[in-house]
DNA sequence: TTTATTTACGAACGGTCGGTCGTTTTGTAG
DNA sequence: CTACAAAACGACCGACCGTTCGTAAATAAA
């Protein structure tokens, strides 16, 4: 956008006006999203996003890119920047519950609100939401078996079974402190570092972990 | 209704209707609930519909009762049937478990879609599922609570954090399963099975569990 | 400067939504 | 049988939905 605040015309208006759908399909839903509502905010005409995108549902592809790409800067990267192993993993699921215990996106997870949304409902958008579900678990679960391959959790650990537990606490997490409170993140912290610590082959490990 | 199929006025209707109405509103969102399309599917007028509530609102506050009665009638009651203590507990989890992975309701868990749905929409609709919620949890707690009382699990034991983990696993297990496959109900199970089996105070009693 | 293309606009479309109204049907109580 | 109230109906309302279209403005290319 320009110094005043109007919006250029291309690619910035593209990212200006997916900024401002993403929170607004977090509430209100990738289905409730509505096109004149996210025009209106925008201060453009309602007929000018058919210029970027050729349907609504383009348009909902084009939010979750977006979602996928802010998810990925802004918990994903600088988790990775813990060493290898338990404290990596550690990390990322810190990440995650940090990021939303600080109230950084109203309504939610982005992608659990969607997946929950469209669990029942065949189509393009259903397909790709469960695309990227599976490519989490599916990190996730890499994330575990280096820390059992470098020695921090006992080999035969079910990594797999890890990874499906750190999803579950962080998104329930996330899901339930809007109605219970805070608590849900210390919940959700304490649980997994309680398993882990189980799973552990040198405890002490833990112990420098928050 | 009648032996013929029709339905018959008053109560009889009004919880046909209802019966109706539950599934619709898992799949396509408590708020994407159409008067319209459930008044067709049940062969009457919508109009008619207003006779019996005065507002979708109330429509849709009828269809949580009317969930949470089916909740407490197939799942909990049987649940409870279990002797007490961690016996019990693991009773629910896994009652909750089969009934879901049984396919009993296409879509999912009502409460964990419609919790999501409202998440961010102040209201009279999310006030009466928030509180649903939290009556679920004191629930679970109470009978965490309960298996430390009779001695199962080690005194000492965060009842509240135990509770929550078992609603985590089962409400993520029931959302992912779709996308994921059975395996999150063996990964539910198996993860509270081990974490029971950390707290209790004679893991054998854990062993003749499932 | 002229030309071509992208971008934005306002108006309008068909369709669905929740909701209302007057009327008719239906069951039940007297 | 009569009278009354609950219940069901069809027609209709205004609002909003996603989408299309013809046109005008803005940019980039010539």
């Amino acid at each position: 956008m320009t110094e005043d605040g109007r919006l250029l015309r291309g690619e910035r208006t593209r990212t200006a006006v997916l900024d401002r759908a993403l929170p607004l399909a977090t509430t209100a839903g990738l289905d409730g999203l509505s096109l004149g509502q996210l025009a209106d905010t925008l201060g453009i005409s309602k007929s000018g996003l058919f210029a970027h995108w050729r349907s609504k549902e383009a348009l909902q592809l084009a939010v979750i890119d977006h979602a996928r790409q802010q998810w990925t800067d802004e918990v994903i990267r600088p988790g990775m920047a813990a060493p290898r192993g338990v404290r990596r993993l550690w990390a990322v699921h810190d990440r995650r519950l940090s990021f939303y215990e600080s109230v950084r996106l109203p309504g939610g997870c982005f992608f659990a609100n969607a997946n929950f949304e469209y669990n029942a409902r065949p189509g393009v958008i259903r397909d790709r939401l469960a695309a990227e579900l599976t490519d989490w678990m599916t990190f996730l679960t890499r994330l575990a078996t280096d820390a059992i391959d470098v020695g921090d959790l006992r080999p035969g650990t079910d990594a797999a079974g890890l990874a499906y537990e750190t999803e579950s606490l962080g998104v329930c997490a996330v899901m339930q402190a809007p109605v219970l409170g805070p608590v849900t993140f210390r919940h959700a912290r304490h649980a997994l570092h309680e398993h882990l610590r189980v799973l552990a082959t040198d405890p002490t490990i833990l112990t420098e972990l928050t």
